[in-house]
DNA sequence: CTGAAAGCGCTTACAG
DNA sequence: CTGAAAGCGCTTACAG
């Protein structure tokens, strides 16, 4: 391997002068400057990583600020895991991660947490922006402390936000349809449930709902109705209340799209109601909806992976500190489509 | 972050000795050992991996002996680049890659290269054993001369392997029939066409075999006929002398899983019969396939994961002969569900 | 059984 | 504008 020792004697200059053309650190004149980066071309030299590493102490904070993954999210511990295994897979160097979790919905917590990011300081923050108004806020101050940021899970315009990394829901809600118009007679009827309580997380639903729908108006085969449903909580009198009256009305439903994590409500009123032989198509992988998955009321879940998300932010994040590489803006993880079948083999 | 030097401080030895009995290399009173290991725990001692690396000028020479990534086996090449990543990103370590490739099922130039590789000697191979004899006796080789090797993509017993790295074929069948059976009326017939030419590949393709038949014996609704040809070639002519009799003499068939990449022939075959209504499963996303799950002729593809099953091989390898690390013996990669709609999410 | 010293390749003040 | 030297934390002979 070639040593900035080797450039320097090739050169006849001292290692010193070597190390500030590779830098760019300047003073240094142009014929020697030239000469160096002629050589180090020829030599094809590439630095060492484990010397320049120990050579600059420099350490990387990183702080997170994301959801807690407890209840219906146990889905935030993926990107908790993912953003630590991703800081332990980028040993030998000196990157940390600090976690500022608050409860999904909270204001008050994330806010309250922020203010504990921005008075501990960072280098950079990992930023799940799902409480817009609070996040638009806190990306001001960050950009007014010029800590660069990146988003995971969720987009907002508006921000100089260094990067995005999440699901394509538009495209979730279309590999939703097009599972349900390949398994369901095209004359059958189809019901979409959103459910969500204070509008939380609209975001994502509505580009769910929304790619959904343009499946069957440039692809699809199924002729059928499409009736909406929107409930504000998942509980089974709620869904009673709202579906009963629906099916009532509407005997040629043939499958179900839930929109989001809280499939396994609907599941079960299937199951209450002993209808094995809808189609129920919903989102994320994890207990409550596994056990629907297993028992045949669920069909097919499209998982996002967080864990991904988790790692490529950190990467990205690492990337532009160490390197000061811009990252591409946004970058949209792929779904997977799982069902019964393939449940053995995710065990993560 | 706490040095070798602090410990040794507080233990009133030389960085030496602490060194010793961190690396267990002996030549240290006993006393000594047990005070440095003390306090090596309570100060929480992790090594300074640049610096070991730095100064151990250890190199890591791995050599993968793998199919070339021509004609329908392009997917050969992500294996090639699944490797070639991780080799990358285990920089700051000194790490390299040396390919010996050889045309798929050209046993000649397999042994040549194995030759080639034993001469010019290596710290562990990666090896794909698609040709189990001179796979057999490659091994047998590397076991005489201690060479590790873990396989990847195929397994084969009788050797000593550090351990297997690739799909698990059986679910991978399994996963075909439960596509099948939720898009198939429950009393139409299923055609399973297996494409090989001097049975190369059998394992695989027998394994699917099997999961896919294993489905409808225990979970599938589908009550029809389960209809075999085997093909020993993907020409028109063959497909085409094949298949006609079965349709004609089973009108009933309503779906049809190809065991093997190949699965482009047959959709070839439905264009030219214009029998875009049969259901077609079949595995590996390239861009012969592509076109007809594009087109509409496949429904459904299912994918191995090339890169990822590459990236493993070097990740454990490299844990193996840098940490000693023995990994698990066995490990399937997931699969993917690859339809129309996820196809712009994995351009990869 | 133990310690002192040199060295891995790079970076960082500092002297000139 | 340039060079010499010290140092990052660990490893490796070598002397005792």
């Amino acid at each position: 391997m070639v040593r900035i020792k080797d450039i320097a004697e090739k050169a006849g200059v001292s290692i010193g002068t070597v190390d500030r053309v590779l830098h760019d650190r300047g003073e240094v004149a142009e014929k020697t400057r030239e000469k160096v980066l002629k050589i180090a071309d020829e030599l094809h030299y590439t630095p060492n990583l484990a010397a320049s590493t120990l050579a600059t102490q420099k350490k990387y904070n990183i702080s997170a600020i994301i959801p807690k993954g407890t209840g219906d999210n146990i889905f935030w511990n993926s990107h908790k895991e993912g953003i630590e295994n991703a800081v332990a897979s980028l040993r030998p160097f000196s990157v940390n991660v600090k976690f500022y979790l608050f409860e999904l919905n909270n204001e008050k917590e994330f806010t309250e947490q922020a203010q504990r990011l921005l008075n501990d300081g960072t280098d950079a923050v990992i930023l799940a922006p799902v409480l817009k108004n609070e996040a638009l806020e806190f990306c001001r101050k960050l950009d007014e402390n010029s800590v660069p940021y990146v988003f995971i899970d969720t987009f907002i315009k508006g921000t100089n936000s260094l990067a995005f990394i999440g699901e394509d829901a538009y495209r979730g809600g279309r590999i939703a349809a097009s599972l349900i118009d390949y398994g369901l007679p095209a004359d059958k009827d189809i019901l979409i449930v959103n459910i969500s309580k204070n509008l939380d997380n609209t975001q994502h639903l509505n580009s769910r709902n929304q790619g959904f729908l343009s499946y069957f108006i440039d692809t699809g085969k199924n002729t059928g109705l499409k009736i909406n449903a929107e409930l504000h909580s998942h509980s089974a009198k709620e869904v009673d209340e709202k579906l009963d009256p629906i099916f009532r009305n509407n005997p040629g439903v043939g499958a179900i799209m839930v929109s989001s994590a809280k499939t396994y409500a609907i599941a079960s009123y299937l199951e209450r109601k002993k209808k094995k032989d809808i189609i129920l198509v919903g989102y994320e992988v994890f207990d409550k909806n596994i056990r629907y998955l297993e028992s045949g009321y669920i069909d097919f879940l499209i998982r996002q992976r967080p864990h991904e998300q988790g790692m490529k932010a950190v990467e990205k994040t690492f990337q532009f500190l160490a390197h000061n590489r811009v990252p591409e803006k946004k970058e949209y993880q792929p779904v997977d489509i799982v069902n019964r079948e393939t449940l053995p083999l995710i065990k993560e």
